[in-house]
DNA sequence: CATGAACCTGAACTCCGGTTCCGAATGTAA
DNA sequence: TTACATTCGGAACCGGAGTTCAGGTTCATG
């Protein structure tokens, strides 16, 4: 498949790590909004280095993504650890919504539609599904969650609560609504 | 305020009709992706004649929303009518999301942020608003939505179905999960 | 019917942002 | 240290989409 390609030279591997990082933090904050021309100010370097790296803009915001991806699966993970179903599941949704929230760029690529560009990321999208469906079906096993619920309906609220982040502390309530149900006491 | 400004001529009030079906359509089926010119071509005129009638696209946009407004204020009054007040507020918020479904336009708009250009909206926006929050007090009052619930869990839940308006059915099952909660019976 | 204002057309213009490209610079191996 | 492949820099390029405008057309009025 893959040539027997040699290693980056030295200042190679610096640069790139560079671009991912100014790229992470820009597009965290303003989604893909920001230009190359920017990123690539606020990495020192200019866009053709982008381009000898990513093939594209697209290209760029995948592998952040990706990077995003790991870092949820990380959190799953230490999640996962905890005996009690109920808070492990409590642990993972608010730990993934507070991250959701500072990255604009993953809340996007979350909320849109599928990108094509999404393909050589699906690994890391897979491993965080597989934990975040032991943590649900732990819950629902313990009764803590409603017995019809699976792991897409942890994305449904997910993406609830995404849209419900313009302002304060919106999203936190919508949780609660969707945690107690926004029914009265009378049948 | 306003100058006295003579009635439109009869073709040009004929024209600027076509116009806004003609974006009402577009936009409802693919969102602001849509470019001038198909406008222009879907209603059988040149671009410049969008341009008498609107300043840009933005104020194109900001009329087609505001006529859905109007339109789901229509269909607020309708189920502000129903005596049972569950079933007022039941036929408001599927009657509504039902309809944001059919239209993309609407849809992002009411996700995305704030445009500058939706100040000249505000009053469709605000009777829209003055109905829903009386259906929604009506059902509060008659404990069949929870004591702390008011018009702004209303947008809320509504920015959550929305989000969730991608795959199949997955607005609903949103929905019912809102309804009734997503706990299990284990406390 | 004549006159002029209002209106329409659509090719051309402009702006914006992603992408390219080649000479210069830098790292690496002999 | 020399030689060369790799990498970098950033001005120039390019296509796409909103907007303009000069010239022709249509409606309304006397």
């Amino acid at each position: 498949m893959t040539a027997p390609e040699r290693p980056l030279r030295a200042d190679a591997r610096r640069n790139r790590e560079t671009v991912l990082d100014a790229a992470g933090a820009l597009f965290a904050q303003r989604g893909d909004a920001v230009q190359m021309d920017e990123i690539a100010e606020r990495a020192g370097l200019g866009v053709g280095t982008l381009y000898r790296h990513f093939a594209d803009k697209q290209a760029l915001l995948a592998a952040i993504i990706g990077r995003r991806f790991e870092a949820m699966t990380a959190l799953a993970c230490a999640a996962d650890e905890t005996e009690d179903p109920w808070t492990a599941f409590e642990t993972l949704l608010y730990g993934y919504l507070e991250s959701v929230q500072a990255d604009a760029a993953f809340r996007f690529a979350l909320l849109g539609p599928e990108e094509p560009s999404w393909n050589d990321i699906a690994a890391e999208k897979a491993d965080f599904s597989a934990i975040t469906e032991s943590i649900v079906q732990r819950a629902v096993d313990a009764s803590r969650l409603r017995a019809d619920f699976d792991a897409h309906d942890f994305v449904l609220i997910t993406r609830g609560a995404m849209a419900n982040m313009t302002g304060a502390g919106d999203w936190r309530r919508h949780v609660t609504l969707l945690l107690d149900g926004i029914r009265g006491p009378e049948r």
